[in-house]
DNA sequence: GCCCAGGTGACGG
DNA sequence: CCGTCACATGGG
């Protein structure tokens, strides 16, 4: 058992923050987070977090996971004295979010069904592949037909393709059909610990051209510009899910 | 029936 | 380089 501050971590909104699709809550403080082939158990008590590993699977695994030596104070502190008032409301309203270092080719999997779709269905895919192969399934799982059925829509072959090509190390996700700019940059930014990607989605568009003139200045948070993309769409996707039009609840 | 969803590939200008 | 369109699926 391993206790962590939990000013910074927020499980709740990391689960709803649309960078992972297999959180499962258990109860209104407690997550079943499945990752690299293990399951971790987080638990919210008061302020402080518990997670159910010893100190060397939090130094080995899940410490990495969690980007537990992340500046969390750093990136809210820019956002608040930024001078972008939407951008600060965005921060206050999302402390806690923290951008996860996940399996590579689980999020590329992922975010190749999460084009043109909902995070509710995205989830559903997923749990639908998971259910098929019995765990998350490896690329050499992934061979043509092996997803027939699984209603992944015209993604399915998208899927094959990078299975095809995917090995450790890959980085050619760009030449994958099914990624294009936007999916590459969560790739990038939610398994390969680029903080300065930032992926460009609808909310995200909207959100530039009504809040910041069009686009966001991304340079003036040099090498985390992606955490403050977290902010502003966990921001915006949660005041969807109230049925808000986006910005109108300013 | 319509529109939308953490978009992208194909195609025409 | 741009703009437009289809794409499979399900919810509102």
């Amino acid at each position: 058992m391993v206790i962590l501050n939990g000013e910074y971590l927020d499980p709740g909104k990391i689960a709803d923050s649309g960078q992972c699709f297999r959180w499962q809550r258990v109860d209104e403080h407690t997550y079943r987070v499945p990752a690299f082939g293990r399951e971790l158990i987080i638990a919210q008590r008061g302020d402080e977090v518990t997670l159910d590993c010893s100190q060397p699977e939090l130094d080995s695994t899940w410490g990495a996971y969690l980007d537990i030596d992340g500046d969390y104070d750093g990136y809210h502190r820019a956002a608040i004295g930024s001078g972008l008032p939407f951008l600060a409301d965005a921060a206050n309203f999302s402390k806690g979010i923290r951008i996860l270092r996940q399996d590579v080719w689980e999020t590329a999997f992922s975010f190749i069904i999460s084009q043109n779709n909902n995070i509710p269905r995205i989830k559903l895919c997923l749990e639908r592949v998971v259910e098929r192969f019995g765990r998350f399934p490896e690329p050499s799982d992934v061979v043509a037909g092996s997803l027939a059925g699984l209603k992944l829509g015209y993604r399915e072959g998208y899927l094959y393709d990078l299975a095809e090509r995917y090995a450790p190390g890959f980085t050619e996700f760009r030449s994958v059909k099914g990624v294009g700019p936007k999916v590459c940059a969560c790739i990038e930014l939610f398994a390969l610990a680029r903080k300065d990607a930032f992926p460009r989605d609808v909310w995200i568009k909207r959100v530039e051209r009504e809040q910041f003139d069009g686009r966001f200045p991304e340079e003036r948070f040099p090498g985390f510009a992606g955490v403050m993309q977290q902010y502003l769409f966990y921001y915006g996707s949660v005041s969807q899910k109230r049925g808000n039009k986006p910005c109108e609840q300013l």
